[in-house]
DNA sequence: CCACACGTGACAGCGGCGTGACAGCATCCA
DNA sequence: TGGATGCTGTCACGCCGCTGTCACGTGTGG
């Protein structure tokens, strides 16, 4: 699941952060609406927390932006207000749900759950690529029937080679999908699970290599 | 099966959510039209037990707010009064059923179940998976034909589990589905829980872990 | 021959998960 | 009233597998 937290209070923002990736969510931090805005352009999000007292942008313009896209994350709109006239002010808006500060952590955490619950499911078909399966709703992956284990990383990256198939994916644009944007854009953590998995996958190899661009999922030429 | 119980009378409020989570319900209580609108955004329930006279937000409001939603919960209206005149009003307001004060609460309990299977998505008469069987009337639990002594939680999370299938559940979302809204969500009561379940339930293993993801039952793969 | 990208094995840290023990609590029964 | 029993959540502990880092080998193209 992944969460931008929109902030201008650094502390605040970094504590927020850090509790919810506690949950295994991975979370993005703003810290003022600009920055925001352009993170929102980018990564699709699951769950946006959002300040409504904010530099650069306001939160509530910030609001509008995310509502009027067509796959919106939800938004969970923070206020030092809590009076019940913003409270309706935020809902017009398009927020999805409010939350006063002071607020009590878990909280938080349970109101951002049940926001991405209420979010339109993500795909629900099975993905095929030749002898390849993957179903994400039992969470499995079969090769020529043969079920396979494989790990939270491994999974995602296949699923995300799977989705682009029959294109590929470059090792940033997997880094991004599959981790975070705070990973360390040097990392060679992505070769390394992608070794892992096609050892895993087994013969013939199901995952080619398009050196110096990316990776794909192998076609049937 | 997740309860909203909406009404002002504290005493009343708490002796109907107790009796409710005694049959194995995840009850939340609200005490006043706003706080339950509240809820009703932010959590997914089967059925909203609601009072007609309410500070806030009236009864009929709150039920049409319900009642207009895509995802909506069944709505079982309360009333003091009991004349036919109220009982046709609440319905054209979408109220689901109707149950007039003073009564009884096995009558109670009945309707709210009754509700919940007319639910689009809810139970079926009896989930079945593999050599498991578990009737959500009768409150009951086979496997292989020999019955089962399962605690309330047990029962619920079972019930959870199977609903779920061919799917997963993450801790997360068994949290929200089998306790209720002040469930810490730090606690690792789900993994406990799990444990005690998969030793009554004997093998083979019913309940597979998706580690770091959730949990599933058992396929037949 | 060198630079570079990629694959691979080893390794350490860490966190998830299962388990047993325990305490609070309600219920039941004597 | 007091003790026994079962349910539930908390906690500590240990195990195991995942994950990222690093070092090194290999192949390729300049």
């Amino acid at each position: 699941m992944r969460v931008l937290v929109v902030e201008d209070a650094v502390a605040l923002a970094e504590v927020v952060a850090e509790g919810l990736r506690d949950q295994g969510m991975a979370v993005d931090v703003a810290l003022d609406g600009l920055s925001a805005a352009a993170k929102v352009d980018v990564n699709a999000y699951d769950v946006v927390v959002l300040d409504r007292d904010l530099p650069g942008l306001s939160g509530d313009t910030l609001c509008e932006m995310i509502t009027g896209r067509s796959e919106r994350a939800m938004v969970l709109m923070l206020t030092a207000a809590g009076s019940a006239d913003d409270r309706v002010r935020g809902l017009t808006l398009g927020a999805d749900d409010y939350l006063a500060k002071p607020f009590h952590f878990p909280e938080l955490v349970l109101r951002v759950r049940s926001l991405a619950r209420r979010r339109p499911a993500a795909t629900a078909r099975t993905l095929t690529a030749g002898d390849l399966e993957l179903d994400p709703i039992r969470r499995t992956v079969t090769r020529r029937g043969v079920p396979l284990n494989l790990s939270v990383k491994e999974f995602a990256l296949l699923e995300a080679l799977m989705q682009a198939a029959p294109g590929y994916l470059s090792s940033e644009a997997l880094l991004e999908q599959v981790w975070d944007e705070n990973a360390d854009p040097f990392t060679n953590t992505v070769t390394v699970t992608v070794g892992r998995l096609r050892r895993k996958l087994g013969e013939p190899p199901a995952i080619v290599t398009l050196p110096g661009v990316g990776y794909r999922i192998a076609g049937p030429a």
